[in-house]
DNA sequence: ATGTCTATTGCACACGTGTGCAAAGAAAGG
DNA sequence: CCTTTCTTTGCACACGTGTGCAATAGACAT
């Protein structure tokens, strides 16, 4: 049925033996032979198996890939540029999605052990140690990529969370905002301690407090996410100016809406913007929005998204060489090679959903009469 | 280094050959030395050989998926409804991008053979016979998802898109336009097709014309396309404008603006949206959009986009099950199978993008002046 | 001619698993 | 007690490939 190289070598009149090197390249055969036995191999259709292959020389060719969701625009974009340099390499790639699902994880975890993966690529944010151990422990490598314990791995790829963050921050600061609220997400393990620790930080270095209220964590990092958000934003706007206007015949201010939105990510941005929108605020004027990533979509709202370029694909790549670099290295005991870490840093991309504050709003003057958060 | 059946035997006292049908779960050996043998492999974290066992057995318990593009956010769609179906059957999954790129495509299908994929899911929609014929010449069953020639292939799974085309283009014309115009994308094969024809066909059967220039294909199918298409459109729409105006004082009326744009997908639909936006239209009140396909972001545009769902995770989950029944019947001819083809349907999704033209804009009874397309 | 070296090839075995067949033991039936 | 049947286990071999080692033959020097 599928032919082999003992077919091949029958047909070449040689033993298997020397097919297997002539098609390997090994110089120990000669050159005519070689080439005789790589022509019947190719008119033939012959097709290494590569189990056989990997069951001889434990190496499967095969590097895994784990990421919590496949049809993440950020994540789907991060895998591309995985795979565009594994492909690259003659590495296949072997995709799950864990589900943010311990069960799943662990089936993940089975069968890419099973199939001895040479290198697994782990880009969902929660991921259970208990699970990498098991790869470790198989001698299986594993890059980590913007993972919430990128410390405890040897390897990974990182990009700086708490600068991007900073910068977004520091931008609304700079265009004169003083009252920021920010919209995280509760669920992305380290992700979502960086960017809301750049957000406080860039806060905190301005001298600006964060009131209450202005501190809110969705449950998930979809747009749909981010609409829910726009309630209580908004709820927010609507008591607080109310609040504001009882109080201005008083003189006093203690509530106050926010004049910007710092996003843990574009998707929560893009419902948030949408929600603000259809609650009748108008974006940039009402109030500025941020996300973060750069999704392709982000070009694409109206108004088009602040937001902070990760260079994904690049990311994505750069996790790619790593292990194959790994890989590369003569075995012996893995846990002897010196650790990797590479740090990555975007770029702040203004766009129209962020502008100055609307003058006649209340004046930074009165900070200081502002309940702190 | 990593145990094998031998290591376990040894353990148990009992031959290689009762660990592999213990483990089986074969009913030649007792429950007891089962139970038994069961016990130490749990213990021992014993992970069988996928290899081994492959190569033995013939079948790997992988799939391969090649899409055009890991990161386009309908086909990842596609893609996540196949691998949440393939993981609950203990089937690993192979993905690849062919970027439209032949000799991609060309190591795609040879990585797949290698790795003996005991079938394959094509959602790529231009994919190149002569690759597909390498895998059925090697008895690997194929699945294509909305394919460019689905009739070509024994097994597909796809969605009726001349239907959802006239139904969206029904949907405009009962509105009350009149004058509506198509943007395409050109490089999608069998879909570009089906959808224009769609369209056509609406048009057709409700005695509209199409208009000249009202027809233009887009080179690809990604908002960055349907943003320069906007020029095309706006130039149209000005140019027809000033035509208008100038024939006006005629009373006739050679050259009018489309009042709707039907698009071929929503990526097109968000990017043309954003071009004419910038260029002053109003949508939907000086000019309609619709896309296709509804992905997540077709409902976070401003306005949200109508469009058609299509039940991306269901097509692509159907695929997984068509391809894994496909692997349960018992082998044979694989040319004798009998050929199975699933058409699918979704419903229409009107939302804020599509409304009745303008009144105060050109008149239908006007219509039989127009210059066909 | 003999010995040495090199180039080329084949043999034997291994990788980890699964299966047909025989063997051994136990149970059942006479 | 012997024969038959069933249950349980082991042996031998196969899947397709790669590699250490020996074998052969030719080239070259002595």
């Amino acid at each position: 049925m599928t032919i082999t190289i003992k077919d091949i070598a029958r047909q070449a009149g040689v033993a298997h033996t020397t097919v297997s090197r002539a098609l390997r390249g090994s110089p120990l055969v000669a050159a005519e032979t070689s080439e005789r036995i790589r022509q019947i191999a190719a008119e033939s259709g012959y097709r290494p198996s590569a189990a056989a292959r990997s069951l001889k020389t434990n190496r499967s060719q095969v590097l895994g890939v784990v990421v919590s969701s496949l049809d993440d625009p950020f994540f789907s974009e991060i895998l591309q540029g995985i795979e565009s340099v594994t492909q690259e390499h003659g590495y296949s790639l072997f995709a799950a999605a864990s589900q943010h699902d311990p069960q799943r994880e662990q089936k993940i975890v089975q069968a890419m052990l099973e199939h001895r993966a040479d290198g697994v690529i782990i880009c969902s944010t929660p991921f259970s140690a208990e699970q990498a151990h098991h790869l470790l422990e198989y001698g299986r490598p594993i890059v980590v990529v913007n993972n919430q314990a990128a410390e405890e791995y040897r390897y990974s790829i990182y990009h700086d969370d708490v600068d991007g963050s900073q910068q977004v921050t520091r931008h609304l600061i700079d265009l004169g905002h003083r009252r920021i609220a920010y919209l995280g997400n509760a669920s992305s393990g380290r992700t979502t301690l960086d960017r809301l620790a750049g957000f406080q930080q860039a806060m905190q270095s301005a001298g600006l407090p964060i009131l209450d209220g202005y501190l809110y964590q969705a449950a998930g990092g979809g747009p749909a996410d981010g609409l829910a958000a726009a309630h209580h934003f908004s709820g927010l706007m609507q008591s607080q100016a109310a609040d504001l206007e009882r109080h201005s015949m008083l003189q006093s201010a203690s509530l106050l809406p926010p004049t910007a939105v710092v996003c843990f990510n574009d998707m929560l941005a893009i419902g948030l913007l949408q929600g603000l929108s259809l609650a009748g605020w108008r974006v940039p004027q009402d109030i500025s929005i941020a996300g973060f990533d750069n999704i392709v979509f982000s070009a694409y709202t109206q108004p088009p998204l602040t937001t902070f370029d990760q260079p994904k694909r690049y990311i994505g790549a750069e996790a790619a060489r790593l292990i194959l670099e790994l890989l590369q290295t003569p075995g012996g005991d893995m846990a002897r090679w010196e650790p990797k870490i590479r740090l990555l840093r975007g770029r702040l991309l203004p766009r129209a959903s962020t502008a100055s504050p609307d003058p006649t709003l209340p004046s930074p003057s009165q900070e200081q009469r502002w309940r702190g958060g």
